[in-house]
DNA sequence: GCAAAAGTGTTTCAATTACACCCATGT
DNA sequence: ACATGGGTGTAATTGAAACACTTTTGC
């Protein structure tokens, strides 16, 4: 039915937390990679590539993720589909996901050739719409943080509140009460306490908390967690 | 790249509100097709057709929407990308689109061939994964209806307070406290009244309002309304 | 003992809910 | 007059926010 060529590619705006280069506080970082063919030669652009014929939509923003990072994801879902007839020379429709990484997966990361990591808020003009993408894709995590228990694709399986607190006042860039804090998202159920505690904090050890997915309602997406 | 032959469709959810057939409230209904070809044939399906290369997504929904029922969509938005493997024996990745018609366009419709409505909670087993879709649609409306003032998608320019209050009643299944939901509405300072009063109500006359966009705090979405 | 973060208690303020009651029109 | 929904008032409840205060560790 299709008289001429539609490219279908995915892309994928990869989230981790890291230091940020000048504060040294917890701020959203993000892989980029380096074009090195015309259009847009030498510009930055998000990670992607062609849809495989026998590949599912997450698994094709998967196999990216690993190709150019070497990571899994923790949390992975697809954020919009782009078509735009005059987004690219050729006509090319991208299905964009965006995902989370873990601090101790994002230590394994090792970036693949011409990839180069960027703080969320500050990247450069980037190829063809993906400036747009980034800011779309920044606009939803930090909107969906506020109702939905992604913060946690961002942190190992064991964790201090405060440690949720941080992922939080990093993505939201805005301190948080502590004390509202904690009750707040205690009051949600979906902590549960290991019993144990984190030592040699030079102050009274905070408990170690685990994610209970199961006491959450189910989210109101197609979302894949792991 | 590709190698093999991907599939690209665009289709729609189209939702409009019309009486009950037995309870005559408003209610929810959308259009369905019924396939004439295998796979699936004679099962309903959702309108929507394959992406020319010439047209920008949100307009192929558009376009489909105008051949199936003839109407011109007030509010027209993007749902999801569906893309499995296995959904259909070729190869097809469906972007769909939801949209909401408004009263006096509905009055215009005409059904396209092997074109029928059907009340949106009540729709038969589909081709397909449109089932599925489906329940995805009306769970993202009956979401997004709750922070987004959406609800003006399924009225005229000028409205009562009784008569948006109508339109969330319908979506959301469940009465609402007309004293409330007036301070609510009128909150959000998105209403003006206009001045004029709806009159033959054998009641008292409500105040006539007219929907107010530039009140309102952008969206977070790449959607489309007219 | 002191610093520093964990964790608890309490007060204030704003928003939601429930519901009583008055208003303006057609019949 | 009275039925009907439009529209206003208000008390009770709930939840968010601000912040004082106590606890437990390392040094």
């Amino acid at each position: 039915m299709t008289t001429q060529r539609i490219d279908l590619a995915v892309s994928t705006v990869i989230f981790a937390l890291r230091p940020h280069p000048r504060t040294g506080d917890a701020t959203l970082w993000l892989p980029l990679v380096r074009r090195i063919r015309e259009p847009h030669e030498g510009r930055w652009a998000l990670p992607g590539g062609p849809l495989a014929p026998d590949e599912d939509l997450a698994a094709s923003a998967r196999h990216t993720l690993e190709r150019t990072t070497g990571l899994a994801p923790r949390h992975l879902e697809q954020l919009y589909s782009f078509g735009a007839v005059d987004r690219s020379p050729e006509r090319v429709v991208s299905i964009v996901y965006w995902a989370l990484v873990r601090p101790d997966e994002d230590a394994r990361a090792i970036d693949g050739d011409n990839v180069e990591w960027f703080v969320a808020d500050e990247v450069p003009e980037l190829a063809f719409d993906h400036s747009a993408i980034v800011q779309y894709a920044l606009d939803r995590l930090r909107a969906k943080i506020t109702y939905s228990p992604i913060a946690y694709g961002f942190l190992t399986d064991e964790f201090t509140l405060a440690q949720v607190r941080e992922v939080y006042e990093a993505v939201l860039r805005r301190p948080l009460d502590p004390a509202n804090f904690r009750r707040q998202v205690l009051a949600t159920h979906a902590l549960q306490a290991t019993g144990a505690h984190l030592t040699g904090t030079s102050h009274r050890p905070p408990a170690l908390y685990r994610f209970d997915r199961t006491q959450i309602r189910p989210a109101l997406t197609f979302e894949e967690s792991r």
